[in-house]
DNA sequence: ATTGCTAATGTTATATTATAACGAAACGCA
DNA sequence: TGCGTTTCGTTATAATATAACATTAGCAAT
């Protein structure tokens, strides 16, 4: 699914964009002088580009960052360098494969996956 | 590490006894009878059980659970029934076993590990 | 072209989560 | 006892997110 209107368009490309995460506020700072008036705008925007699987929420920081992968929408791994705040996302095939054969959830369905993996990256190492 | 105060006490039972994450305020609103009258006070509390690794914060909900597991600090597996919402720690050294052998993380330091799986209980199916 | 529907947008208000700042009390100990 | 340190109480405010409702835009059927 592509960003289906302008303003879907305009914020996901900006998340593209950047190499940090940013916050819905952050967005709207940014856009401001393109319309957007009220958070609830840019909540707005952002809850479609998560439905359509273009955005992930970094849970831990409460910010957004544009998609990488390949994947079903809800699911990620996400690495977070303390150091520099660079977010990168990291290919899920393989490492969601290795999750549906781990044993320890015991009859639990799941539906949507975070992993969210805080360090230190290579260059700040 | 155990809890060192009184209110660390009561915090840590208190979420040992429930079955789903407890917000800040939820916990405030619980021991306003307790002498606890401003959120800073249920937070100061939670960030040293947090340090001691007693409690976990479940990112994607913005509360906090007891412990049940044997890890570091700052290391969790978490399943969240999306139907009634019983958060369950799922053990973690097989996973973080996994996690280290994995390949795609290049150079990555990993500090913290946060894993946060949404779906349905085995009760809810 | 108008009508009627749906989705998207604008706007105001408010809820929820979290931290800053600072003074007072409690504690350890020389 | 006096000093320094940590904890605690309190007020204020910051940061994140949603509710509610009015308005407008897009578009298909008549």
């Amino acid at each position: 699914m592509k960003p289906q209107t302008p303003r879907q368009q305009l914020i996901y490309d900006y998340l593209r964009e950047q190499k940090t995460a940013q916050s819905a506020y952050d967005i709207l700072d940014e856009f401001r002088t393109h319309g957007f008036r009220a958070p609830s705008q840019v909540y707005r925007v952002l809850n479609k580009l998560l439905e359509f699987g273009l955005i992930h929420k970094v849970e831990s920081l409460n910010a957004y960052i544009a998609c990488d992968q390949e994947h079903d929408a809800g699911y990620s791994i996400i690495a977070i360098c303390n150091s520099c705040g660079i977010v990168k996302e990291i290919p899920t095939a393989n490492f969601i494969d290795q999750f549906k054969n781990f044993d320890d959830l015991d009859g639990f369905t799941t539906q949507n996956l975070a992993v969210e993996v805080k360090g230190r990256c290579s260059i700040c190492n």
